[in-house]
DNA sequence: CGTGCCCCCTGTCAGC
DNA sequence: TGCTGACAGGGGGCAC
Protein backbone atom coordinates (compact mmCIF):
# COMPACT_ATOMS: atom_id res chain seq x y z
CA UNK A 1 0.00 0.00 0.00
CA UNK A 2 1.48 2.92 -1.04
CA UNK A 3 -0.96 5.45 -0.37
CA UNK A 4 -4.68 5.41 1.28
CA UNK A 5 -6.94 8.12 0.32
CA UNK A 6 -9.87 8.53 3.03
CA UNK A 7 -13.29 9.89 0.49
CA UNK A 8 -15.86 9.26 3.16
CA UNK A 9 -14.29 9.54 7.00
CA UNK A 10 -17.29 8.07 8.62
CA UNK A 11 -16.29 4.42 7.19
CA UNK A 12 -12.93 4.24 9.34
CA UNK A 13 -13.26 3.30 12.79
CA UNK A 14 -10.25 4.76 14.04
CA UNK A 15 -8.95 8.17 13.53
CA UNK A 16 -8.46 8.89 9.50
CA UNK A 17 -4.18 9.43 11.04
CA UNK A 18 -3.74 6.41 13.04
CA UNK A 19 -5.33 4.46 9.51
CA UNK A 20 -2.84 6.12 6.86
CA UNK A 21 0.00 5.81 9.03
CA UNK A 22 -1.02 1.99 10.02
CA UNK A 23 -2.03 1.62 6.16
CA UNK A 24 0.66 3.68 4.28
CA UNK A 25 3.72 1.19 3.19
CA UNK A 26 2.19 -1.90 4.35
CA UNK A 27 1.74 -4.91 3.04
CA UNK A 28 -0.89 -7.85 3.01
CA UNK A 29 0.65 -11.18 4.81
CA UNK A 30 -2.68 -13.25 4.43
CA UNK A 31 -6.29 -12.58 3.88
CA UNK A 32 -9.00 -14.29 5.77
CA UNK A 33 -12.18 -13.95 7.77
CA UNK A 34 -13.90 -13.73 10.87
CA UNK A 35 -17.65 -14.55 10.99
CA UNK A 36 -19.05 -11.64 8.46
CA UNK A 37 -15.88 -9.49 8.91
CA UNK A 38 -12.67 -9.51 6.42
CA UNK A 39 -9.29 -9.61 8.03
CA UNK A 40 -6.28 -8.58 6.18
CA UNK A 41 -3.15 -9.74 8.17
CA UNK A 42 -0.73 -6.85 7.32
CA UNK A 43 3.27 -5.84 8.20
CA UNK A 44 3.92 -2.44 8.83
CA UNK A 45 6.81 -0.14 6.74
CA UNK A 46 9.69 -0.40 8.66
CA UNK A 47 9.65 -3.08 11.66
CA UNK A 48 7.42 -5.51 10.21
CA UNK A 49 4.89 -4.50 13.12
CA UNK A 50 2.19 -6.98 12.54
CA UNK A 51 -1.81 -5.89 12.54
CA UNK A 52 -4.64 -6.21 10.91
CA UNK A 53 -6.97 -4.40 8.36
CA UNK A 54 -10.71 -5.67 9.27
CA UNK A 55 -13.65 -4.62 7.36
CA UNK A 56 -17.04 -5.06 7.72
CA UNK A 57 -19.20 -4.59 4.23
CA UNK A 58 -22.94 -3.44 5.99
CA UNK A 59 -25.62 -3.53 3.51
CA UNK A 60 -23.74 -2.42 0.33
CA UNK A 61 -20.00 -2.83 0.82
CA UNK A 62 -17.81 -4.32 -1.60
CA UNK A 63 -13.84 -4.96 -2.09
CA UNK A 64 -13.05 -3.57 -5.75
CA UNK A 65 -9.65 -4.21 -7.16
CA UNK A 66 -8.48 -2.37 -10.04
CA UNK A 67 -5.43 -3.26 -11.75
CA UNK A 68 -3.17 -0.67 -13.33
CA UNK A 69 -4.29 0.36 -16.49
CA UNK A 70 -8.10 -0.75 -15.99
CA UNK A 71 -9.90 1.48 -18.43
CA UNK A 72 -13.40 0.67 -17.15
CA UNK A 73 -15.50 3.56 -15.39
CA UNK A 74 -14.45 4.14 -12.11
CA UNK A 75 -16.98 3.04 -9.60
CA UNK A 76 -19.40 5.51 -8.54
CA UNK A 77 -19.74 5.18 -4.46
CA UNK A 78 -15.52 4.99 -3.75
CA UNK A 79 -15.10 5.67 0.24
CA UNK A 80 -11.54 4.14 0.96
CA UNK A 81 -9.20 4.51 -2.38
CA UNK A 82 -5.68 2.18 -1.38
CA UNK A 83 -3.34 3.31 -3.98
CA UNK A 84 -0.76 0.01 -4.52
CA UNK A 85 2.89 -0.42 -5.46
CA UNK A 86 2.51 -1.24 -9.15
CA UNK A 87 -0.10 1.62 -10.24
CA UNK A 88 -2.97 -1.04 -8.90
CA UNK A 89 -5.82 -0.23 -6.36
CA UNK A 90 -8.36 -1.68 -3.93
CA UNK A 91 -11.40 0.31 -3.86
CA UNK A 92 -13.59 -0.24 -0.92
CA UNK A 93 -16.86 0.92 -2.58
CA UNK A 94 -20.25 1.35 -0.37
CA UNK A 95 -23.44 3.00 -1.64
CA UNK A 96 -24.79 2.93 1.86
CA UNK A 97 -21.75 3.49 3.74
CA UNK A 98 -23.15 0.94 6.46
CA UNK A 99 -19.79 -0.49 6.39
CA UNK A 100 -16.60 -0.07 8.29
CA UNK A 101 -12.88 -0.64 8.20
CA UNK A 102 -10.60 -0.24 11.04
CA UNK A 103 -7.00 -1.21 12.05
CA UNK A 104 -6.46 -3.05 14.78
CA UNK A 105 -3.06 -4.66 16.79
CA UNK A 106 -2.68 -8.09 17.42
CA UNK A 107 -3.86 -7.61 20.91
CA UNK A 108 -7.33 -5.81 19.96
CA UNK A 109 -7.95 -8.33 16.95
CA UNK A 110 -7.90 -10.79 19.57
CA UNK A 111 -9.98 -9.25 22.34
CA UNK A 112 -12.75 -8.71 19.46
CA UNK A 113 -12.46 -12.34 17.85
CA UNK A 114 -13.05 -13.57 21.71
CA UNK A 115 -15.89 -11.42 21.58
CA UNK A 116 -17.59 -12.99 18.96
CA UNK A 117 -19.40 -16.32 18.90
CA UNK A 118 -17.67 -19.49 17.39
CA UNK A 119 -17.72 -19.92 13.94
CA UNK A 120 -20.61 -22.14 12.85
CA UNK A 121 -18.17 -24.50 10.09
CA UNK A 122 -16.13 -24.92 12.64
CA UNK A 123 -15.31 -28.06 14.78
CA UNK A 124 -16.43 -26.11 17.99
CA UNK A 125 -19.32 -25.33 17.28
CA UNK A 126 -21.50 -28.17 18.40
CA UNK A 127 -24.89 -29.33 19.09
CA UNK A 128 -24.77 -29.92 22.73
CA UNK A 129 -22.78 -26.27 22.69
CA UNK A 130 -25.56 -24.72 20.71
CA UNK A 131 -28.37 -26.36 23.19
CA UNK A 132 -26.34 -24.89 26.21
CA UNK A 133 -26.11 -21.31 24.80
CA UNK A 134 -29.90 -21.25 23.57
CA UNK A 135 -30.78 -21.99 27.10
CA UNK A 136 -29.64 -18.89 28.14
CA UNK A 137 -31.43 -16.79 26.18
CA UNK A 138 -35.02 -15.43 26.05
CA UNK A 139 -34.57 -13.93 22.80
CA UNK A 140 -36.69 -15.33 19.79
CA UNK A 141 -34.55 -17.73 18.08
CA UNK A 142 -34.31 -15.91 14.54
CA UNK A 143 -32.90 -12.23 16.67
CA UNK A 144 -30.49 -14.79 18.74
CA UNK A 145 -29.50 -16.15 15.36
CA UNK A 146 -28.07 -12.44 13.82
CA UNK A 147 -26.51 -11.69 17.21
CA UNK A 148 -22.96 -12.17 16.27
CA UNK A 149 -21.67 -12.41 19.90
CA UNK A 150 -23.59 -15.62 19.87
CA UNK A 151 -23.05 -17.21 16.87
CA UNK A 152 -20.68 -15.52 13.86
CA UNK A 153 -21.42 -14.73 10.60
CA UNK A 154 -24.96 -15.68 10.46
CA UNK A 155 -27.30 -13.00 8.76
CA UNK A 156 -31.05 -12.56 8.55
CA UNK A 157 -30.85 -14.37 4.78
CA UNK A 158 -29.35 -17.84 6.08
CA UNK A 159 -31.10 -17.71 9.98
CA UNK A 160 -34.53 -17.78 8.14
CA UNK A 161 -33.00 -20.20 5.47
CA UNK A 162 -32.46 -22.74 8.54
CA UNK A 163 -35.17 -21.75 10.99
CA UNK A 164 -37.52 -23.23 7.93
CA UNK A 165 -34.85 -26.62 7.53
CA UNK A 166 -35.19 -27.24 11.40
CA UNK A 167 -38.85 -26.29 11.34
CA UNK A 168 -38.43 -23.84 13.80
CA UNK A 169 -40.97 -20.68 13.99
CA UNK A 170 -38.75 -17.30 13.93
CA UNK A 171 -39.96 -15.98 17.06
CA UNK A 172 -39.76 -19.04 19.09
CA UNK A 173 -38.00 -17.63 22.29
CA UNK A 174 -34.48 -19.41 22.40
CA UNK A 175 -34.40 -20.92 25.70
CA UNK A 176 -38.11 -23.47 24.76
CA UNK A 177 -36.51 -24.83 21.73
CA UNK A 178 -36.83 -28.73 22.44
CA UNK A 179 -33.45 -30.49 22.20
CA UNK A 180 -34.36 -32.45 18.57
CA UNK A 181 -35.13 -28.82 17.63
CA UNK A 182 -31.93 -27.30 18.42
CA UNK A 183 -29.95 -30.39 17.17
CA UNK A 184 -32.02 -29.91 13.90
CA UNK A 185 -31.03 -26.18 13.31
CA UNK A 186 -27.24 -27.04 14.18
CA UNK A 187 -27.84 -29.38 11.01
CA UNK A 188 -29.43 -26.83 9.48
CA UNK A 189 -27.43 -23.77 9.95
CA UNK A 190 -24.57 -25.71 8.96
CA UNK A 191 -25.93 -27.40 5.81
CA UNK A 192 -27.70 -23.77 4.46
CA UNK A 193 -24.04 -22.02 4.83
CA UNK A 194 -22.47 -24.69 3.25
CA UNK A 195 -24.65 -25.20 0.38
CA UNK A 196 -24.36 -21.02 -0.10
CA UNK A 197 -20.97 -20.84 -0.24
CA UNK A 198 -20.96 -23.28 -2.46
CA UNK A 199 -23.12 -21.21 -4.59
CA UNK A 200 -21.38 -18.18 -4.15
CA UNK A 201 -23.68 -16.30 -2.01
CA UNK A 202 -27.42 -14.75 -3.01
CA UNK A 203 -27.97 -12.25 -5.25
CA UNK A 204 -30.94 -10.19 -4.79
CA UNK A 205 -30.25 -7.41 -6.08
CA UNK A 206 -26.81 -6.42 -5.73
CA UNK A 207 -24.83 -8.36 -4.01
CA UNK A 208 -21.66 -9.18 -6.23
CA UNK A 209 -18.56 -11.65 -5.94
CA UNK A 210 -15.08 -10.11 -5.60
CA UNK A 211 -15.26 -11.08 -9.18
CA UNK A 212 -18.37 -8.87 -9.84
CA UNK A 213 -20.61 -12.47 -10.79
CA UNK A 214 -23.99 -12.78 -9.31
CA UNK A 215 -23.94 -15.63 -6.70
CA UNK A 216 -26.26 -18.71 -7.51
CA UNK A 217 -28.75 -18.97 -3.94
CA UNK A 218 -31.20 -17.00 -4.51
CA UNK A 219 -33.25 -19.19 -6.66
CA UNK A 220 -32.74 -22.03 -4.13
CA UNK A 221 -34.41 -20.20 -1.57
CA UNK A 222 -37.04 -21.50 0.83
CA UNK A 223 -38.85 -18.54 2.09
CA UNK A 224 -36.91 -15.73 2.23
CA UNK A 225 -38.18 -13.31 0.46
CA UNK A 226 -41.30 -15.56 -1.05
CA UNK A 227 -43.82 -14.10 1.19
CA UNK A 228 -47.38 -15.61 -0.55
CA UNK A 229 -45.00 -18.25 -2.28
CA UNK A 230 -46.22 -22.15 -1.52
CA UNK A 231 -44.11 -23.94 0.80
CA UNK A 232 -42.08 -26.27 -1.05
CA UNK A 233 -42.67 -28.90 1.71
CA UNK A 234 -46.78 -28.54 2.25
CA UNK A 235 -47.88 -25.75 -0.26
CA UNK A 236 -49.03 -23.57 2.59
CA UNK A 237 -48.47 -19.57 1.75
CA UNK A 238 -44.97 -18.37 3.23
CA UNK A 239 -45.86 -15.65 5.77
CA UNK A 240 -44.00 -12.42 6.49
CA UNK A 241 -43.74 -10.62 10.13
CA UNK A 242 -41.30 -7.96 11.16
CA UNK A 243 -39.51 -7.65 14.18
CA UNK A 244 -36.70 -6.64 15.96
CA UNK A 245 -37.00 -4.66 12.85
CA UNK A 246 -36.64 -7.13 10.12
CA UNK A 247 -38.71 -9.34 8.36
CA UNK A 248 -38.57 -12.89 9.02
CA UNK A 249 -40.39 -15.50 6.41
CA UNK A 250 -41.65 -18.87 7.54
CA UNK A 251 -44.24 -21.67 6.62
CA UNK A 252 -46.77 -20.89 9.35
CA UNK A 253 -47.45 -24.90 9.11
CA UNK A 254 -44.09 -26.61 9.16
CA UNK A 255 -43.08 -24.04 11.50
CA UNK A 256 -45.88 -23.22 14.03
CA UNK A 257 -44.81 -22.70 17.04
CA UNK A 258 -44.64 -26.24 18.98
CA UNK A 259 -43.75 -27.97 15.74
CA UNK A 260 -41.85 -31.15 16.83
C1' DC B 1 -26.54 -7.81 31.70
C1' DG B 2 -30.02 -8.95 28.15
C1' DT B 3 -33.33 -7.29 25.15
C1' DG B 4 -35.73 -4.33 21.98
C1' DC B 5 -36.08 -0.14 19.52
C1' DC B 6 -34.21 3.52 16.71
C1' DC B 7 -30.96 5.20 13.72
C1' DC B 8 -27.23 5.48 10.32
C1' DC B 9 -27.67 6.06 4.42
C1' DT B 10 -28.92 5.56 -0.49
C1' DG B 11 -31.51 3.37 -3.95
C1' DT B 12 -35.53 0.99 -5.79
C1' DC B 13 -40.15 -0.16 -6.30
C1' DA B 14 -45.28 -0.30 -5.58
C1' DG B 15 -49.17 2.43 -5.24
C1' DC B 16 -51.58 6.52 -6.01
C1' DT C 1 -44.81 11.25 -15.02
C1' DG C 2 -43.88 12.31 -10.40
C1' DC C 3 -44.45 11.95 -5.52
C1' DT C 4 -44.60 9.21 -1.04
C1' DG C 5 -43.78 5.53 1.83
C1' DA C 6 -42.00 1.01 2.63
C1' DC C 7 -38.23 -1.78 2.48
C1' DA C 8 -33.35 -3.71 1.77
C1' DG C 9 -28.27 -8.48 2.96
C1' DG C 10 -25.85 -5.01 9.19
C1' DG C 11 -24.75 -3.36 13.45
C1' DG C 12 -23.91 0.36 17.20
C1' DG C 13 -26.00 3.07 20.90
C1' DC C 14 -29.19 3.70 24.28
C1' DA C 15 -33.25 3.15 27.49
C1' DC C 16 -35.41 0.02 30.30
Amino acid sequence: VRRVEILRADLIGTPARDFRRFMEGAGVDRVGRRGKNLVLRMRGPRDGTPFALVINLGMSGRLLMREAGDRSRSPSHPGVRFRLEGGGQLVYHDIRRFGRLGVMDPEALGRWSRSLGPEPLARAFTAPGLADALARSSAPIRSWLLDQRKVAGVGNIYANEALFVARVHPATPARTLPPERSRALHGALRSVLREAIRARGTTLRDYRTAHGLEGGYAPKLRVYGREGGACARCRTPVRRVAFGGRSAYFCPSCQGEGTT
